[in-house]
This record gives C-alpha cells, structure tokens and sequence, in this order.
DNA sequence: CTCCATGCAAACACTTTGCAATCCG
DNA sequence: CGGATTGCAAAGTGTTTGCATGGAG
C-alpha cells in the first residue's frame, strides 16, 4: 500500500488539493509518533526537508490535518498545542500519563470510563461523547531516582 | 470567622504580603466559583472594585494564589487560562462536563478513578499523584433542543 | 525605613490573517 | 486556466517582564 496515494485520496475525498507541504507535514507527525511534537517543532522538522516552507502553512496544515480526523491536537498546558496522530482503531482517544518530575508522558491503552459513562448519564443526565483524561504523578525512572514508594 | 482575617493569615504564613490587589482578586474568584472566569474576565471584574489595579498585577496575583494552592488553573482548550477555587476537602479534582454544543461546562463531585490507580501502578509502573477527566458530550439542555436521544 | 508589590508600557511567544504570487487538477 | 494553496510580513492575542514608584510591615 502507498502512502502517497493513501494520503492523496484522503484530500481529494474532501475536496482539498494533494500538496508536498501537506505531505511533508502529515509525514513528519507519522514519524514521530508518541512524541506529541508541537507546532513549532513540526515546522522547524518539515524545514529540513522542506526548507522554503513558511510557518503559516504548517499551522493551517495542522488545522486542516485535524479537521479532517488524521491528527489530534493535544493540550499539555505548557503553553504549546501539540500533535498526534489519529489512529481510527480507537474508539476513544488514549490518554496520558504525565510525570510530575521529568515531565515525561506516556500513553496508556485503557479505555477506563466506557463502563462509566452509562452512570453519567443517569447521574447527571449529560450523554457523553469522549472523554480525555490525564494522570499526574511519577514514572518509573523517577520513582527509582526519587526513591520514592 | 472573618475572611479578610483568614486572607491575610494564609499570605504571612507564606511570608507574602496583604494587599487590598490580592484581596479584590481572590474574592473575585471565590465570588465566581463555578464560572471558571479566565484571567482577562477577572480582570475586568476586579476594574469595577478597584479600578487602578493593572493586568499585570492580576496575572501575578493568580499565579501567585495558584502556587499557594488557593485557587486552580483548568485549561479547557479555548486560549484562556481559567480559575477556579480550590476545595480543601477534595482529594483530588472534580471533573468537568464539557458540552459540544452550547459549550457549556457542568461540575462533577464523583470521584471516578480513586480504584483504578493502584492498577495503572501494576500495569505502568506509573504512581498516580492525581488525575484529571475531562467529558465531551451533550448536556441536558442540548439533547432536548437538538432532539437526540 | 526597607523591601515587597504595583502600574505602566514595552516585550514576548504562539498563532492567525491579508494579499499577491504560485501551483494543482 | 481558475480557484485553492502558499509564503511573507504584519497583525492579533493572551501573558510576562523591566523598572521606577508606592505601600505594607
């Protein structure tokens, strides 16, 4: 299977135009999957390859590329709107767990609330579409540095 | 007891000064809870108090009530940065129903995931400190108007 | 009296917008 | 070709910082 075409035809089913700036976009999000890259760091990826591109386009990109389900924007509150790519296995997003001392992140599979959102809605009558969820605390290596229970 | 009393104890406690700006500010938001004002909201809202006060004094003060664990900053994905007061009671967070229509946001007293920490240890080697759960959905107003289920 | 805190304006950082030039289909 | 897309620079937005003045303790 061709990710070229792949990629094309997704557009074209949307009415949007294949471009290499597009491209070059999608595929550096794709490479780094699990870094949840902001967009500064996309466009300064993508200029590597791409050098001429200009920053306004990999933010409209960015918005485009979400619009249409391929990527997800991620808000870590450190002040930056950062990106992952969508994969349409999962019914809800995956969520994060965030480490307190290092700032690391990783992802965890779970889907922890689908048995609760039943009792949401007979609690607070509101129908639950998603839902997100973060974890604070210590990963592993902290937690070993720290010497921490 | 008397408020101001209590204001001015918690800020020399931490070795802070009382200033009627930090007064005027921490009332606003306690006057507010469960409005989630954003930094800008509080600011015009103090103005009508205390009208010299500076939006930079605002944003120090906020930060500075955040750190001493008064008030808690949400991020709801909007550009702003919104407060809201810290219950001392509460173990960890309450959670936010987010509507998808009107864009409402209702809060949620239950603590859902206190049980499920111990097996993101097991499982991820991660120590849970405290979580937060944003829902997506519709609210009761919306599923009426819009005729869903 | 001594610093901490304030107000003002300028500086910042990230993002969006206007517009002419460019390129896809 | 014709309209969507791009690059550039300028404008926006929310927030932070530098610094002289003011006020709490």
């Amino acid at each position: 299977m061709n990710n070229q075409n792949d990629f094309n035809k997704i557009l074209k089913e949307k009415g949007y135009k294949f471009t290499s700036q597009r491209k070059h976009v999608f595929d550096v999000v794709v490479e780094n999957d699990g870094k949840h890259l902001n967009s500064q760091e996309i466009y300064e990826l993508v200029r590597k390859k791409y050098p001429e591109i200009g920053v306004a386009t990999v933010y409209r990109t960015l918005a485009l590329l979400e619009e249409m389900g391929l990527i997800y924007g991620v808000d870590f509150e450190d002040g930056f709107r950062r990106y992952e790519i969508a994969k349409n296995e999962e019914e809800h997003r995956h969520h994060h767990l965030i480490c307190l001392e290092c700032g690391s992140i990783k992802e965890m599979e779970e889907d922890l609330l689908g048995t609760i959102e039943e009792r949401i809605y007979q609690n607070n009558q509101f129908k639950v579409i998603n839902h997100r969820v973060k974890f604070y605390g210590y990963c592993e290596n902290c937690i070993t540095k720290m010497n921490i229970k």
